[in-house]
DNA sequence: CACGCTCTGCCTGCG
DNA sequence: GCAGAGCGTG
């Protein structure tokens, strides 16, 4: 078995993977089999050197990643998987932090502030303070908070070292408010995860003993994406065994916005005296073609490893270059590209992944592959957990858990609608602030507070105590949700709307049960609370489902880690990708090239580079020239090249090009210079772009998110045809937007509706009400 | 207190 | 172009 283990891998993965003791970096190029290294060493520790699984350490960033390597671990050692500590750096310190946390004064059912939260309680903090809201936004201040937690600095040090500075002293003491602010919520924010933990365990030697000498063999994924609170921890924990094994890749490195210190990685052998490097060069993943093109791009920004990639993998096509007039030519191509390598290569849809630089960008797409009947997904962009409906009912499941959650009380005393408005939430506010006691406490002794409420709050507070009450007998969290959103009303609030957005609303609370369900099957811990903890720490690539077959959307940020036969990477404009705000620097743009880098190496078989002439982005037309990464790859290795530029030439793009980022540039906005011309040409879509005739701007003027629920019935409705049901017949094949193919099995009249039976390929029998189910006919 | 209108500001985003 | 905040009116 041992032997086996390791006759699967090169040289280089070997060696990486039996260099057990002492520190250990692995360099891994794109595509180069790191997570087999990491999966492989772990075995290999356990088998080999005998080490006991609850020995080892194995930290990601991302849950995805977690749940890749435990999959993968699992295959190779079996149950013991379950006694190693193998999780993200949030999960691995939540895990301390339940157990640990009173040392720093909170209660261990603390709760975790997302971003959303962290915004109320900024707001508060600034509102209290008397600070200018105009230049101090909720967004600056916690970003400037976020940074300096990154760095470990605390309130009173951040004081001393930026006292003085107007600004600075402000945030100084934003910074120390807030942080009071999420103590009096029993409640800790994302950077606090890490920093508590790491104070835990610097002050308390018996907590860090137990730690240190468990962990005798820690490995870190993903390295050159730490910042130094994760560096912190990381050394603090490694510091007695000094068994660290770090992977990672600077030339992916492309985190350095949210806090990731490149140097980390680039200081590792100063930072652990001893340590062995390993490079793994040999890529797995790419064409040659495609190899090459990501070297050249990337040799721009020399590395200090001086690694090259290379690959036994067949030659492959060139990757191909195209220019499209404006954004929607551009998504045109990319899905005539599609539709083609589908005939020609027999390719699914889910081989294909179309990157761009922001989420706004995939407007255009979306429009042209909806048009085409073309199924895809999005990843990003409105996450479900941050949708009003899921937030609401996950505010009032934090209220029952933590009552001291006063951000979460804020949130729904009023959803649905009792009567609480803004005079009365401050009155509660300040009552509360006064007497030391959390809002859901004022309200619940109404009487000795605020007579007044008494009548309007009396049935709020019965509920939210007898549902505390079912939390307490361990009822199933499902159940308490189910009972939550009858008895506060909030369904039946819905319902009234009789919207197709409320429907859709209701569709998603109904998908945050099945979340819960689901919970229930796999967690050991079936607690509310760490119902709770799993969702605060969950986001939404973690559910990439391969089994539905559809094109993936993403920003180049999301697809790292990610890789498809076939890539798309869209908008390669100076001012898009590069984007306007990284122009200022050089380090800036080396980060923009890492991220291209990222991009091309996604791609196994099939590489498309496009960009537009002008582009509509914020409401704004520009017309940009082609990226400068463009001209990195040396034009024989594009297919396409001189048309390309040809097109982008002819145009007049120097007569007017005037590029106004509408952003960022709050100054000089209307400084000088803006009336020298007529401004940016503005392009109205359903007008200008005779690519959509069918779409009405009244059709497509929605959010993406209420297109989808457009997409089929609602079109109509809007067109004011009447829905046609009476193609929906037993036999036809349909497609459904999350459960794919399936063939209808059964129709029950309900109403003016039908309650429709479908056989899905993946997802077996489902029965949907037929004016909610969005079915697409597959001829 | 609720609703609807206008104004503003916007990249990328782990958990 | 669009969402969310803020403000004024019924």
């Amino acid at each position: 078995m041992e032997e086996n283990l390791l006759n699967e891998l090169n040289p280089m993965q070997k060696e990486a993977v039996v260099q057990t003791e002492g520190p250990c970096l692995v360099i891994a190029g794109a595509g180069s089999g790191k997570t087999k290294v990491l999966t492989y060493k772990v075995a290999y520790l356990m088998e080999h050197e005998k080490v006991a699984p609850w020995n080892i350490l194995a930290i990601t960033f991302t849950n995805k990643a977690a749940n890749e390597m435990k999959e993968r671990v699992e295959a190779l050692v079996g149950n013991a998987i379950n006694d190693i500590w193998l999780g993200t750096f949030h999960s691995i310190c939540v895990r301390i932090l339940r157990k640990f946390i009173d040392r720093l004064g909170y209660d261990t059912s603390f709760i975790i502030f997302d971003t959303t939260d962290q915004k109320t309680l900024m707001k508060q903090v600034l509102k209290e303070l008397n600070v200018d809201s105009k230049m101090f936004s909720e967004k600056s201040v916690l970003s400037d908070i976020s940074n300096a937690k990154n760095e470990m600095i605390e309130p009173e040090q951040y004081k001393l070292m930026y006292g003085g500075d107007y600004r600075k002293d402000i945030i100084a003491k934003c910074y120390e408010l807030y942080q009071k602010k999420l103590k009096d919520n029993n409640a800790i924010d994302f950077d606090d995860i890490i920093n508590y933990t790491i104070k835990i365990l610097q002050n308390n030697s018996d907590v860090l003993d137990y730690y240190a000498s468990k962990f005798k063999y820690i490995l870190v994924d993903e390295y050159q994406d730490t910042n130094k609170a994760q560096f912190t921890l990381i050394s603090t924990l490694a510091n007695k065994y000094k068994n660290i094994t770090a992977v990672g890749d600077s030339d992916q490195s492309i985190y350095r916005f949210r806090g990731a210190d490149i140097t980390n990685i680039l200081n590792f052998e100063k930072d652990f005296p001893g340590t062995q490097i390993v490079k793994l060069e040999q890529n797995y993943r790419c064409t040659q073609n495609i190899l090459k093109a990501a070297n050249e791009v990337i040799k721009n920004n020399g590395d200090k490893y001086g690694k090259r990639l290379w690959t036994e993998n067949e030659e492959g096509n060139l990757p191909n270059i195209f220019c499209g007039e404006d954004e929607y030519e551009e998504a045109s191509y990319v899905v005539e590209e599609i539709n083609h390598l589908r005939r020609a290569e027999y390719m699914k849809y889910s081989d294909f992944a179309i990157l761009y630089r922001m989420n706004s960008q995939s407007r255009a797409i979306e429009d042209v592959l909806r048009r085409e009947d073309i199924p895809y997904k999005i990843i990003g962009g409105l996450k479900f957990y941050e949708r009003k409906e899921i937030k609401d009912a996950i505010a009032y499941l934090r209220l029952i858990a933590n009552s001291s959650d006063s951000i979460s009380f804020a949130r729904i005393i009023n959803e649905p609608k009792r009567g609480i408005g803004k005079t009365s939430l401050d009155n509660i506010q300040k009552i509360a602030d006064e007497n030391s006691i959390s809002m859901y406490e004022v309200v619940k002794h109404a009487e000795q507070y605020m007579p007044k409420l008494v009548n309007s709050t009396k049935a709020f507070v019965d509920t939210i105590e007898e549902l505390k009450g079912l939390v307490y007998q361990e009822t199933d969290v499902s159940e308490i949700i189910k009972q939550t959103l009858k008895k506060t009303g909030y369904t039946d609030a819905l319902k009234l709307e009789n919207t197709i957005e409320a429907q859709s609303r209701i569709e998603n609370l109904e998908e945050l049960l099945t979340v819960a369900m689901e919970f229930e099957k796999e967690s050991a811990d079936k607690s509310l609370q760490e119902f709770l903890n799993g969702i605060s720490l969950s986001s939404d690539t973690d559910n990439i489902e391969e089994s539905d077959d559809m094109v993936t959307l993403m920003t180049l940020h999301s697809a790292k880690g990610l890789e498809y036969p076939a890539i798309f990477l869209v908008g390669l404009e100076e001012g898009i990708f590069p984007g306007n705000l990284s122009m200022g620097s050089e380090e800036d743009i080396q980060e923009e090239r890492r991220l291209f880098y990222v991009g091309i190496t996604r791609a196994k078989r099939y590489l498309y580079i496009t960009f537009a002439k002008k582009r509509t982005i914020f409401g704004s037309t520009s017309y940009n020239p082609p990226s400068r990464f463009v001209n990195e790859i040396p034009k024989e290795l594009f297919n396409g090249y001189d048309d390309a530029i040809e097109s982008s030439n002819s145009a007049d793009k120097f007569a007017d090009s005037q590029f106004e980022w509408t952003y960022g540039s709050k100054f000089n906005k209307f400084g000088s210079g803006s009336s020298k011309n007529n401004g940016p040409v503005i392009t109205k879509r359903a007008v200008d772009s005779g690519d959509i005739p069918s779409a009405s701007p009244a059709t497509f003027g929605k959010s993406v998110d209420s297109f989808l629920k457009n997409m089929n019935v609602g079109v109509s409705t809007a067109a004011s045809a009447p829905t046609d049901l009476s193609q929906y017949k037993v036999g036809q094949a349909v497609f459904h937007k999350k459960f794919g193919e399936g063939v209808i099995t059964g129709l029950d009249p309900e109403g003016d509706d039908y309650k429709v039976d479908i056989e899905f390929k993946n997802f077996g029998h489902k029965r949907l009400m037929l004016k909610f189910a969005r079915l697409e006919i597959i001829e």
